[in-house]
DNA sequence: TGTAGGGCTAGTT
DNA sequence: AACTAGCCCTACA
C-alpha cells in the first residue's frame, strides 16, 4: 500500500509516510510520471505491474521518440544509485554521498541536468526520500525493501543496454553480409552478373553459394553471360584464387560470431557489476566513448575468455595482388598465391553511395564542449577553429571546425 | 584549405 | 507558428 502510493506523493508527503507505521510490503511497483506530463516511467523495481494502476499508461503517441531511451536511462541510473545506497554498510554515508544536498552525485545529476533524462519530479522525489532517511532507521528499512533488490536494479541496466543496443542499428558490414548471404541474398544474387557472383562466392563460401544459387534455380558454374577473353581470364583467376583461399583459410564467421557473443555477454555482465567506486567515477557530462574516454580494458589480455576479434590470427596468410609493386624491386622467395587486381573491375556488394551526402543528425553540445570552446577561443583566438579542434580531439568528437564556428556564433548571440 | 556568412532543417515551445 | 540549435552550402582569401 505504502509502496504503491509512495511515488505519487510529494517529497513532503513521502517523508511523512516514511515515518508512519508500515503495512505489509506488496512488492515492487510501477512508478508513473505525473498526471500532467502524461507519460509513464519505470523507476522503481517492477517485476510485475500492479493490476489496477492509479494512472492509465501513456498512449504511444504521447511519448516522444527519445522517451524510451530517456526513461530507460533514468530508471537504470536511479535503480543503481538507490541500490548502492540501501546495500551500503553505512546507509547514512552512502545516501548522503549519493542523494544529499548539495554535493550528492545522483542529486547533482538530477538538479543540474548533467543527465537530462533524470531531471524529473519523480527523480527529485526519490532523492528527497533518501536524503530524508538519513538518520531515520525506520525510513531506511522501508527504502531497503523498495530498492534493495539487486536483480531488479540489474534488470533496469539490462533494459537500458537493450534500448541503446537497439538504437545502434545494423552496421554497413552487417547490411552487406545480409545482402550477400542472408535473407536478402536471393535478390542480390539474382541482380548480379556472373563476375559479381564470382566475388560473392568468395565471400559466401562454396556451400552457401550453392544453397543460394540452388534457390535461384541455377547451377554452378552458370554459363558465362559475357563471353569474352577478358571475362574468361578473370573467371579463371577468381576460381584459382577461390580454391587457394579455401585451402588455407577457415570460414571465420562461426568463430567470429561466437567471439562477438562472448564480448557482448562480458560487457553486459560488466555493466551490471556495479559498485560504489564505479559510481563515484561517473562523468557528469559528455558521456561520449571517445579516444580519451575511460577504457573498458577490452584490449587488455583476458584470462579464460575467447580471443578478441582484433587479436592476431595464427592461421592468417599474406596474399599479394599480381600487379602489386615490389618495394625493393625484387620478388620475395616465398611463393604467395596470386590474386587478380581489384582495380581491374569496379563492382561492389554495397549499393552505390547516394550522391547527395546525408545530413548529420544534430547532436547537442554538452557543457564540457562549450567550456572547452570558450577556453580555446581565449587561447587560440576567435576564428582559429581548426587549431581549437585539433588541440582538443578528445572533447570535440565528431565535430568539424565549421561546427565550432557555428556554436561560437550561437553562444555569442 | 580554412573561414565567414547566409540558408536550411529538425526539434522545441 | 515562432523560435532555436545544429548542420550545410557557397563565396572568398
Amino acid at each position: 500500500m505504502l509502496n504503491n502510493c509512495l511515488f505519487f506523493l510529494s517529497p513532503a508527503h513521502v517523508r511523512t509516510n516514511l515515518n508512519s507505521p508500515l503495512p505489509p510490503r506488496p512488492g515492487p511497483k510501477t512508478f508513473h510520471r505525473s498526471r500532467a506530463r502524461g507519460t509513464a516511467r519505470r523507476f522503481a523495481p517492477r517485476p510485475t505491474p500492479p493490476p489496477t494502476s492509479p494512472l492509465p499508461p501513456a498512449k504511444p503517441s504521447q511519448i516522444s521518440p527519445a522517451a524510451p531511451a530517456a526513461a530507460a536511462a533514468a530508471a537504470a541510473h536511479l535503480a543503481v544509485a538507490a541500490y548502492l545506497a540501501v546495500s551500503a554498510p553505512d546507509f547514512d554515508a552512502a545516501a548522503g554521498a549519493l542523494f544529499g544536498r548539495p554535493g550528492g552525485r545522483a542529486r547533482r545529476a538530477v538538479e543540474e541536468g548533467g543527465a537530462a533524462a533524470l531531471a524529473s519530479d519523480e527523480a527529485d522525489a526519490v532523492a528527497d526520500q533518501f536524503e530524508a532517511a538519513v538518520g531515520n532507521s525506520f525510513s531506511q528499512t522501508v527504502l531497503r525493501g523498495l530498492w534493495g533488490d539487486r536483480a531488479a536494479a540489474e534488470e533496469r541496466v539490462r533494459e537500458l543496454l537493450a534500448v541503446e543496443w537497439a538504437a545502434i542499428g545494423q552496421s554497413r558490414l552487417e547490411m552487406a553480409a545480409e545482402r550477400i548471404v542472408g535473407d536478402g541474398a536471393i535478390e542480390t544474387w539474382r541482380a548480379a552478373d556472373e563476375v559479381t557472383r564470382a566475388k560473392y562466392r568468395l565471400l559466401a563460401g562454396e556451400q552457401r553459394a550453392r544453397e543460394i544459387e540452388g534457390k535461384l534455380g541455377e547451377t554452378i558454374p552458370q554459363g558465362n553471360q559475357i563471353s569474352t577473353p577478358e571475362v574468361h581470364k578473370v573467371m579463371d583467376a577468381l576460381k584459382s584464387s577461390c580454391a587457394n583461399l579455401h585451402s588455407v583459410v577457415e570460414d571465420p564467421l562461426p568463430a567470429a560470431k561466437a567471439a562477438a557473443d562472448e564480448v557482448l555477454a562480458a560487457r553486459m555482465d560488466k555493466a551490471v557489476d556495479l559498485n560504489a567506486g564505479e559510481v563515484s567515477n561517473q562523468p557528469t557530462a559528455c558521456d561520449i566513448a571517445g579516444p580519451s574516454a575511460p577504457a573498458d580494458n577490452l584490449d587488455a589480455p583476458r584470462k579464460g575468455t575467447a580471443a578478441s576479434l582484433m587479436d592476431w590470427n595464427p592461421t592468417a596468410r599474406t596474399f599479394q595482388w599480381e600487379d602489386s609493386p615490389d618495394p625493393d624491386g625484387s620478388r620475395s622467395p616465398i611463393h604467395r598465391p596470386q590474386l587478380p587486381s581489384p582495380r581491374r573491375t569496379t563492382f561492389s556488394p554495397l549499393q552505390p553511395a547516394d550522391n547527395k551526402a546525408k545530413r548529420r543528425k544534430a547532436r547537442k553540445w554538452c557543457a564540457l564542449e562549450e567550456e572547452t570552446l570558450r577556453k580555446g577561443v581565449e587561447q587560440y583566438g576567435n576564428g582559429n577553429w581548426k587549431d581549437i579542434l585539433t588541440n582538443n580531439p578528445d572533447v570535440f568528437i565528431g565535430r568539424k571546425a565549421m561546427d565550432l564556428k557555428d556554436k561560437w556564433r550561437n553562444m555569442m548571440r
